[in-house]
DNA sequence: CCTACCGATCGGTAGG
DNA sequence: CCTACCGATCGGTAGG
């Protein structure tokens, strides 16, 4: 086997970094994401590692875009059954009360770190984070609103202030699962949003008992 | 004057030395504080900073504490005149607002950053940020018992739940402010208090215009 | 994708 | 609280 390698290869060299990158940064950010670390771990050189991307901001634009396409997979592409409008709200809320559970990223939900990492700085890494939060706010927006036109939820209901709430709890459920280790705050962030939205979630009652 | 100074000038270097380092390290994070950054922005050398505090880990330990009389000052102190129970709590959540908008910390919330930086860690810094936030989620939890016992909450209302989704709404309040400079999050939040404790928030009317 | 480098910066120490 | 260091590691480049 040569040094030099195929497109197919270098694919499959680049999906590795990333699938260790997004791991390695939902625990220590993105910042404390080195390319050594990263080349130790996959057991390359630290040049391999960058000529994949150029840069370490290239790294990190990758490294944010994997874990969107995972978050994808793990939370929305998982509500496809559900109607659109309050079925399709309630399917989402558990989907990601399900994905903090199972803890799909080993350092809990990686925007919720990210966000929190790069919230006070400027550039495309701040961008690409919240242009993604902002689509997936659009998406539980958009849902709010087929709910009320179909008269799921109350007409008076203001859509941005339930999406608001919505995110709180979710980032209540991260903030007690990650730092309190408490394992009772899946259930607790379940009764909130089936308070907030006027009816229990799909998988609650049956991972009750 | 000699390089050799006295023990209450030591006190105030120290002193300086941590309110640079509560500004910078709500901003880059506790781990982003290097020793030589401070050294360089309060013009001494960096032996001089760490002298003070002997580690790294030390300075965080000192910063941490810092960040809590701070927050101490800005939040709880200022609700002395509500009384206990429902009062206070109305009281605490609007002093919580007030302190994020007000941007007491220039990253935000000290502890939702550290607290998100540090939640997949072990260690003293670790354990100091948990306490501290503990302390805090204790006291709201005896205001709500309180409120409870007297009336001024319903006789079923389970406190920690309560203090859960309080918590939620802060941390959407400092994501929202920070990550989407999002200007009418406070009254959201405001607004959000306001319906779990049956009580709108005492100066968001006022506010409010 | 590798070896062999680069200057800058990291936390920390010796000694005054 | 200073100067003068230390080894380790950072992101990144040259050249193959």
């Amino acid at each position: 086997m040569s040094p030099r390698r195929s497109a197919a290869d270098a694919r499959q060299t680049r999906a590795a970094i990333l699938a260790r990158g997004v791991a390695i940064a939902s625990v220590e950010g993105l910042e404390g994401l080195t390319i050594g670390r990263l080349a130790d771990e996959l057991t390359m050189s630290k040049s391999g590692v960058l000529g994949q991307f150029g840069s370490k901001q290239g790294l990190q634009l990758a490294v944010v875009d994997a874990a969107a396409a995972q978050f994808a997979e793990e939370v929305p592409d998982r509500t496809r059954d559900a109607a659109p409008g309050l079925p399709r709200l309630l399917a989402l809320c558990e989907a990601w009360v399900s994905y903090v559970e199972r803890e799909v990223f080993p350092g809990g939900c990686f925007f919720a770190a990210a966000s929190g990492e790069f919230d006070d700085r400027t550039g495309p890494v701040r961008g690409a984070i919240t242009g993604l939060i902002t689509v997936w706010q659009r998406d539980l927006r958009q849902n709010v609103r087929i709910a009320i036109a179909a008269g799921d939820l109350p007409a008076d209901t203001d859509a941005d202030q339930i999406v608001f709430e919505l995110t709180g709890q979710m980032l209540a459920l991260n903030h007690a699962f990650r730092l309190h280790r408490d394992r009772s705050a899946p259930d607790r962030t379940r009764l909130a949003m089936g308070r907030l939205l006027g009816h229990p979630l799909p998988a609650a009652a049956l991972q009750r008992v």
